[in-house]
DNA sequence: TTGTGGTGT
């Protein structure tokens, strides 16, 4: 395919000549004081005139091959000066020499060939020990680094990539700040070369924009652009707005907008996107008509406190002009709300009332790089609902994507007529926009040789740093509370072995099985003269910001959810992190000032065999409850669905056969009336909704809402290190017929003791899972109601509550091998051997039939949340489902 | 006799 690269040359004169007309109107619509048709007038105007110059461009330039913008999505092109960066993983680079002396503190430096330097593109290496005393007989960890390299992209050199070698250890070291200011180092993270972030507001409308095609005919390009500012009052908070990097991009994002049914935005941290594009949107009209603007995240925090930024930056009420919704918080009015944040699972519950979503008129899916389950399923539904309303315009925000692939997936080939509302040019290819970050030069070290125990490394790394650098926080990246209580230890203990050097410590665990007073003790500043050291699972890497963190330590671990379909056994295992994680991880350094990251891997193993991306959830989760929500919307054909990633069929297959046995499909594989529909109103796991649903006729209801609500929240429980008192605490509500009937108990303990917090300290329950329980409790009732369900308790009568629970999970029965004396359980389904978990109250008591809840897999198959139930029940209850296999008579 | 990365409706 040809290279065709067109740009749109825009003067400096014609600039200020849009900036007059804008203004000319703004005033006279002012006189009317119409708001509404001032904005949707002036994203008229802005149309019009990028539409002139476009042409204009086109027919009078014959320049536009001599471009020496290279289009790469993934990568930043900084400040409109045509420079390209290499990513990462070519280019994995230290950038300036800040802090090497500090590192290398008199120890042996020696020159080095990397194992994997044969090749030219590789600049040689040099390695140093940190010095430092090693916990084991490992010997010292040794780090390597990469000298400085900087690029720059020249006409017709696309494929080849020079890189200029600066110079070598010596020159480096002496000069500490030497490379600082120049102009594009500090590429792999953030603020290049410092000389970022001066555009203080109109001061940058001295540079062009450009506009330009790439070889995929429709991908547009768009570099820095000067913006017209609008002349509000809040003078601190707009001057702070203008200073983000997303402001120059401005009118470009609304011309991309305006011309495109999806907009896919690149921005690193810091570029202020989220914030700022949909004030702009709202700026530019597309509020207008009762319209609203939404931008989705994949999580709730996220959502509460961008909504609490953006109505503070427009001056105006949280929960009027701009209103968030998330699950048991709907912070909005319907006749004022204008923007709306909401987390993306909200978004596609929304749909099930209003399945073209035809209230909003941009949807801008943030975060999208996660690829979180409800992101792809969303982004898959969006596609569809864009040919049922070509007006609808897309905004695909992330950090990372991989832009062309989503691009690609949004590519649509539309052979019919064009629709009224189509004929100003609106293209149906993806727009691509690249916004560079504003965050701090991280630089990284890597080990030279693998290291066997992570944790050891980790501890000796953590006391290197301690040692040798500087002031700053450090976070140290393991995979589970294990690890992390084990590091925590054996830091604590170094430090206090290793005398004075290192007392300033204080060390924190960081997961989010702690309580939330454990977890505050991490937010809170350390005293004058400490360094915090906080060792976390992935909760730090996107879900909880630190704030004073200079230093990360990377294990490249982090545990990770997979589903097998043929055994219908999710596992946690411990797994690499991608490429992605890792920069994300090291970004969590340069939030303050410029940082460091250890990375407890060897570069050749980063460069070589990191996968780029992780696998997306959708691929490695049950689908049973993202089909039925898929059914519910009336995607009949699931099989042939349009997801951004396609999900293995053997899970297709096995969420559909599960949904099927539930009697939620037919079949045809279409949804069930009224059970079907029932299910898919729960926002539950299919089973445990069957599960609430037969409790109507058996009389339960209350309970099975009660049992379904914690089984929902991750866990009542605390965990503690001592786990003897846990235990014990936990014998205070055991029930002899299984954990379902101990949740009861302490549902009920709870609320006798006028739910409080205290009482739970004393059993170690959580309390903020008890509290979300009650919340989950009163939606379930609520929608159950709403279902025509009878809301009925049946007081102490435990065995129909057992049958409830047999009607949904049926499927889960298992029954003790005779001569056990192991406490080994078959499955009935397909007899693989099972455990009852530690942590349920029936460990050792082991019943003859149970079913379980969740199989959990680690050196054996654990099954957790067990009940006792009567085999009969089980055809009772199924007997479609255990027809075929009469039960055998002659065995106990 | 053993163990719960993180989200979300």
């Amino acid at each position: 395919m040809v290279n065709q690269i067109s740009r749109l040359d825009i003067h400096d004169q014609q600039i200020d000549q849009l900036q007059q007309v804008v203004n000319e109107i703004k005033a006279s619509l002012k006189l009317l004081n119409e708001e509404r048709s001032e904005s949707r007038e002036f994203r008229k105007v802005i149309l019009a005139w990028m539409k002139s110059q476009e042409k204009n461009s086109v027919d009078s330039s014959g320049q536009e091959l001599q471009s020496d913008l290279i289009h790469d999505p993934l990568i930043p092109v900084v400040d409109g000066k045509h420079v390209t960066i290499h990513p990462p993983e070519q280019f994995t680079t230290i950038q300036h020499s800040e802090g090497i002396s500090d590192l290398i503190g008199g120890v042996k430096v020696e020159d080095t060939e990397h194992p994997n330097c044969g090749d030219s593109k590789t600049a040689p290496h040099f390695s140093f020990s940190i010095g430092l005393e090693p916990l084991t007989d490992d010997g010292p960890k040794v780090y390597s680094r990469k000298k400085n390299r900087v690029t720059t992209a020249k006409v017709g050199q696309l494929g080849k990539r020079p890189a200029i070698a600066l110079n070598g250890v010596s020159n480096q070291s002496n000069k500490r700040n030497q490379l600082v200011g120049r102009p594009f180092e500090g590429l792999t993270y953030g603020r290049r070369g410092g000389s970022r972030g001066g555009g203080q507001g109109r001061g940058c409308g001295t540079e062009k924009p450009r506009l330009l095609d790439d070889e995929e005919g429709g991908v547009l390009f768009y570099s820095a652009s000067p913006s017209s500012s609008s002349t509000y009052g809040y003078a601190s908070l707009e001057k702070q707005r203008q200073r983000l990097p997303v402001f120059k991009y401005r009118t470009s994002i609304l011309y991309l907008v305006e011309t495109h049914s999806t907009t896919i935005i690149v921005g690193e941290t810091g570029s202020g996107k989220t914030t700022q594009i949909p004030q702009y949107l709202k700026e530019a009209g597309w509020a207008d008509g009762g319209h609203i603007i939404a931008c989705t995240q994949p999580r709730r925090l996220a959502v509460q406190s961008v909504a609490a930024r953006v109505s503070e930056e427009m001056g105006v009420k949280l929960g009027e002009e701009v209103g968030y919704t998330i699950r048991f918080e709907d912070v909005t009015n319907s006749d004022l709300t204008r923007i709306k944040f909401l987390t993306d699972g909200v978004l596609l519950r929304e749909m099930m009332d209003d399945p073209l979503l035809s209230k909003y008129s941009v949807i801008m899916v943030d975060e999208a790089h996660e690829r979180s389950l409800s992101t792809d399923i969303l982004l898959g539904l969006l596609k569809k609902i864009q040919r049922r309303r070509p007006e609808l315009r897309l905004i695909i925000a992330s950090a990372t994507i991989e832009a062309k692939s989503m691009a690609a997936f949004f590519q649509t080939r539309r052979r019919r007529p064009r629709l009224e509302g189509e004929d100003h040019g609106l293209r149906t290819e993806p727009a691509i926009l690249s916004v560079e970050g504003r965050g701090y030069n991280v630089q990284i070290f890597y080990v030279e040789e693998p290291v066997s125990d992570y944790l050891r490394a980790t501890v000796s790394t953590v006391m290197s740093i301690h040692d040798k650098e500087p002031m700053g926080d450090i976070l140290v990246f393991l995979t589970g509370q294990d690890d992390i209580d084990t590091a925590v230890q054996l830091i604590t203990e170094e430090a206090q072995n290793s005398g004075k050097s290192s007392l300033g410590m204080i060390v924190l665990p960081l997961y989010s099985g702690l309580t939330r007073a454990d977890q505050d003790l991490v937010f809170s500043p350390s005293p004058r003269g400490k360094r915090k050291v906080v060792i976390s699972t992935n909760i730090a890497e996107t879900s909880l910001t630190l704030e004073g963190i200079v230093y990360v330590v990377d294990s490249g671990f982090s545990k990770q959810r997979f589903y097998n379909p043929i055994t219908d056994i999710e596992n946690l295992v411990v797994a690499p992190i991608s490429k992605a994680s890792a920069r994300q991880r090291a970004g969590r350094a340069g939030r303050i000032r410029p940082g460091k990251c250890y990375r407890l891997y060897t570069e050749d193993y980063f460069v070589n065999e990191m996968p780029s991306h992780g696998i997306p959830e959708m691929q490695r989760s049950n689908l049973a409850s993202s089909v039925i929500q898929l059914k519910a919307l009336g995607i009949d054909n699931i099989l042939g669905f349009d997801w951004p990633a396609s999900p293995s069929s053997e899970s297709m297959v096995r969420a559909l056969e599960v949904l099927y046995s539930l009697g939620v499909l037919d079949d045809d594989a279409k949804l069930t009336s009224p059970v079907g529909f029932q299910v898919a109103e729960l926002p539950l796991d299919p089973m445990i909704s069957k599960m609430i649903i037969a409790s109507d006729q058996l009389g339960c209801s209350e309970e099975i809402i009660t049992v379904s609500a914690i089984l929902s929240v991750q866990s009542i429980w605390i965990s503690v290190k001592g786990q003897r008192e846990l235990d014990e605490a936990k014998l205070r509500f055991a029930a002899a017929e299984g954990d379902h009937v101990t949740f009861l108990n302490v549902y009920k303990g709870f609320l006798q003791s006028n739910k409080s917090s205290k009482w739970c300290h004393k059993n170690f329950i959580n309390y903020h899972a008890m509290k979300k329980v009650i919340e989950v409790r009163e939606q379930l009732r609520r929608i159950a109601q709403r279902l025509g369900l009878t809301l009925k308790s049946c007081e102490n009568d435990m065995q129909v509550l057992r049958k409830a629970v047999t009607a949904g999970f049926f499927a889960n029965a298992c029954r003790l091998e005779p001569y056990s004396h192991n406490g080994m359980y078959k499955t009935v389904r397909s007899s693989q051997e099972v455990y009852i978990h530690p942590s349920s109250v029936l460990f050792r008591v082991n019943p003859k039939w149970v079913i379980y809840n969740s199989l959990v897999s680690t050196d054996r198959q654990y099954m957790r949340n067990v009940i006792s139930i009567d085999p009969s029940w089980l055809r009772e209850a199924a007997p479609h489902f255990y027809q075929q296999q009469p039960l055998n008579p002659n065995r106990p």
